[in-house]
DNA sequence: AGATCATATTCGCTAATGCGAATACGTTCA
DNA sequence: TGAACGTATTCGCATTAGCGAATATGATCT
């Protein structure tokens, strides 16, 4: 449909080539995430955040959904390039560094309330179409 | 050994987000090439592709031979994320843009005489371990 | 040793990237 | 409507990356 003017390998890769992006990407690795939990779990100013999330939604990577003044992220089904990225998200599982994010994560799902900037905001929510 | 200041993954990305080292894998994907055929397939400068192949040496993606007054370049057998590596390697294989400069390789090994540049050089040779 | 060849590196320069700070936008609620 | 909140964007800056041109290195051959 859309005729790809560069490698779009090259724009996957560049894509990825940012840890705080494959954070995000962890993150949202079989849930749909408020943007209040990225900037909460990976302790980084919220500008960052959402530059970093409008890059990958720019890149095809990730889809947005407005749900009030809330802003759920999530994995878009079948980018392109798909390969390549469900085997980067398999690494990232193994990765202890990112494992912590993952359970960070967990955590804050499980005590929002001990989290002054959950207050109110709402959950991860798991995805079924993720194995 | 040696502690990972970075995120490894960040690092093989990085090293992957240019369409040029791209090509230049995706040619030493089953062989040993000398660099004066990267710079006729590729058609490209010459110290483009050395500094391009240095980067790649660097990333610890690929390995470099002297032999006489050429050098020989080729994939590192298992590097850091391999895994992701081989996937892109893949994905190459399939991929049209890619597929020409491998018949141009293929085209330049048959003929090399029809290259002013390939005069002497030595041929890119096939690699065992690779599947 | 000097010439030649293949390759590597250095030197500006330009363009792209990532960041914090500030600000704008869109929604909700009083 | 206006205040408050969550999120997005803009701005200015510093760092980095990639490039062509020139030069350096290292090997071979006479």
């Amino acid at each position: 449909m859309a005729a790809q003017k560069t490698y779009s390998l090259e724009k996957l890769f560049r894509a990825l080539a940012d840890s705080t992006r494959l954070r995000l990407l962890n993150l949202m690795n079989g849930r749909e995430v408020c943007v209040c939990y990225f900037v909460e779990i990976l302790k980084t100013s919220q500008p960052k955040i959402s530059r970093h999330l409008a890059y990958l939604r720019r890149a095809g990577i990730v889809a947005a959904r407005r749900d009030g003044k809330w802003m759920h992220y999530r994995l878009v089904p079948s980018p392109a390039g798909a390969e390549i990225l469900e085997q980067a998200l398999n690494v990232l599982r193994k990765d202890k560094r990112f494992e912590a994010d993952r359970d960070r994560l967990k955590l804050a799902c499980c005590r929002p309330q001990s989290f002054v900037s959950l207050q109110g905001a709402p959950q991860p929510v798991h995805l079924a179409n993720s194995e």
